[in-house]
DNA sequence: TTAATATATGCAATCGATTGCTGATATTTT
DNA sequence: AAAATATCAGCAATCGATTGCATATATTAA
């Protein structure tokens, strides 16, 4: 079935010359000569020569391969990630490998092991929600892997993180609720053993007290992170009694869009009566009536980030690497679903 | 810096056993007795080994691995596909090696050369917009590397297929808005060098023949398959003297966008004095209002077709592999941008 | 007890590319 | 012309796992 490639083997054969000569021509090496070079060359191009990577590779002790581990590939912020990491490591010859662990830790676990097997160089991760023992990442560590986290990072292991500033985003964002006008704002808030869903919290809190302004526990729910959540969430809080005027929903856009049309269905108007905040900048927030302010985590440019992090920290061979810590910034972008005040003035 | 992997040997060594013995061991063949099984199988745990499946792919002669090239990873149809994929390969251990053309043919001919090098069993590929010299792919072919295209195909090149029925979709869809009383039907194409949408044109020629309507061409818009182009197509469209009742948006959801941001701005109500119908069914077709028809692409479960027909083809070693295509019957998804009826009884 | 079979292990080559070392020419210096 | 250096090619080991073949025990049959 399939064909025989060609080897450095059959073109030291028809040259009449050894392996290793061959291997010198194909890698730019000093100790050829420049006839022997432009021979191999040509010899290769005519035999369509591949060079076996594999064989390089078991050689060299490397695989000038990343491998990244996020919960879901068709998820826009982790595809953008992955376009980003993709674009930077593309440029210096290496390859991705991706898996992706569909939210389990069991899964994770796997791919992690998978990529070890595959001597990966580094490896990305963005931990799945389920996961609480993190023995395979230190298995990484342990096999001499670089271990890069971004996003939603275990703390308490030192290793290199990507993060956004998820506090300082959530703070905005809430500050710029309140400044609208908003007071009884809720709260959708992620699964608190993830970082990232606790700083988001964190930084609500903290606009809260920047403004003096009271935390109530009834408006602040658990768990609320996709649409239906959002959804279900909302039509609770809009039946209470004293409902909120306002939803951050730190946990997703979609959880933001759940909120959305429930309370359009029941007859709130956004932004006069209710204001929104989603979390991510999906693509969708812009296109919704009204358009649903945001956040932008710049994820392409995390990706980047990540993989230049890789390259900058792969030169550094004498000292053992450092944790090491970047923090993005992420951008609160207004729309009209927060827009309280430029509604009044109409 | 990086610490020495456990290997077979140190296994043996420990054991005083040959490597020969524990790869055995390690791979379940019957000539090992389950005593010394049992001690390789411990002693392998205890010295936290990983296998090196770069060696055991270099005597294998295979890898393992499935490269995929296409234009965007961060699309939301070929992030799908890859996640469709992934889901398929994950099961029977093979990865995924991930490439992105950016639309530009000599970056696909570069990332191909990677794959190849790489020794992926099989290549998936969609070809970028701005190809028109196949060699890249031949020589895949002649690497022996199984090639798969998908979506956008190169006809010519008799590989394995997995593609839309791109033509009956658009038949329905135009159908669709024919028989919802619309009859000046303007389109958007693509380039037509790719056949997906010299298919989706064919679709819409053959509805208007069906139901006997004249071609109009100054309602045939070329090359608008982006957000943009969509829009400024239809600010010229709508002030025709005679302007388009729908627009189908044969290129893409986002060129459907902006037909109707425009056809809003302008004063055009959708659906009653405009129809509008897009194609692929990104997430924010149900958002937008009025919601937008659109053609759904089964793109996840297209991706466990593609891997599922490499697992088929692989087992037929005897003969050779005979080119073939699965077609996948699109869905018409009929919202409210093309519901005029609907809106006429009301 | 001896012969015949079964079972388990070792030996050594292989996959393809790389590289330190040795050695043979070619070139330059004295 | 002899000695010193430079240039280029070959040899052989290496990376880690696999496997056909040979061989050494253990087990069973005669």
């Amino acid at each position: 079935m399939r064909k025989k490639r060609t080897t450095i083997y059959d073109i030291a054969e028809k040259l009449n010359l050894t392996a290793s000569c061959v291997s010198r021509a194909l890698n730019n090496s000093n100790y050829v000569s420049e006839k022997t070079r432009a021979l191999v060359l040509k010899t290769a191009a005519e035999l369509n020569y591949k060079r076996n990577i594999l064989a390089t590779n078991l050689r060299n002790g490397h695989s000038k391969t990343i491998g990244i581990v996020v919960p879901r590939i068709n998820q826009n912020f982790f595809s953008n990630i992955i376009a980003g990491i993709e674009e930077a490591t593309y440029e210096k010859d290496y390859n991705l490998v991706i898996c992706q662990s569909n939210e389990e830790h069991e899964k994770e676990v796997k791919c992690i092991n998978t990529l070890i097997n595959q001597q990966v160089d580094c490896i990305v991760i963005s931990i799945s929600a389920d996961g609480h023992d993190y023995q395979h990442l230190k298995n990484v560590i342990d096999h001499g892997i670089q271990l890069i986290q971004f996003d939603r990072v275990v703390d308490e292991l030192e290793t290199l993180k990507v993060i956004n500033d998820n506090e300082l985003a959530s703070l905005e964002a809430v500050s710029h609720m309140i400044e609208q006008g908003y007071s009884r704002i809720a709260l959708l808030e992620g699964p608190q053993h993830l970082s990232i869903f606790k700083q988001r919290k964190a930084g609500y809190l903290a606009a809260l007290k920047k403004y003096n302004l009271p935390v109530i526990n009834e408006l602040i729910v658990k768990n609320a992170w996709t649409k239906e959540l959002g959804a279900k969430a909302t039509r609770k809080l809009l039946s209470l009694s004293n409902p909120p005027d306002a939803v951050f929903a730190s946990t997703s856009d979609f959880s933001a869009l759940g909120v959305l049309e429930v309370a359009t269905d029941i007859g709130f108007k956004v932004p006069e009566q209710l204001g929104i905040c989603g979390y991510s900048n999906e693509a969708f927030t812009e296109i919704t009536s009204p358009s649903i302010t945001t956040i932008d985590q710049y994820s392409f440019f995390m990706g980047k980030t990540i993989a230049n992090l890789y390259f900058e920290e792969m030169n550094i061979k004498e000292i053992a690497i450092q944790p090491k810590t970047i923090s993005i910034k992420p951008n609160l972008i207004i729309r009209s679903s927060t827009s309280k005040k430029s509604t009044e003035t109409k």
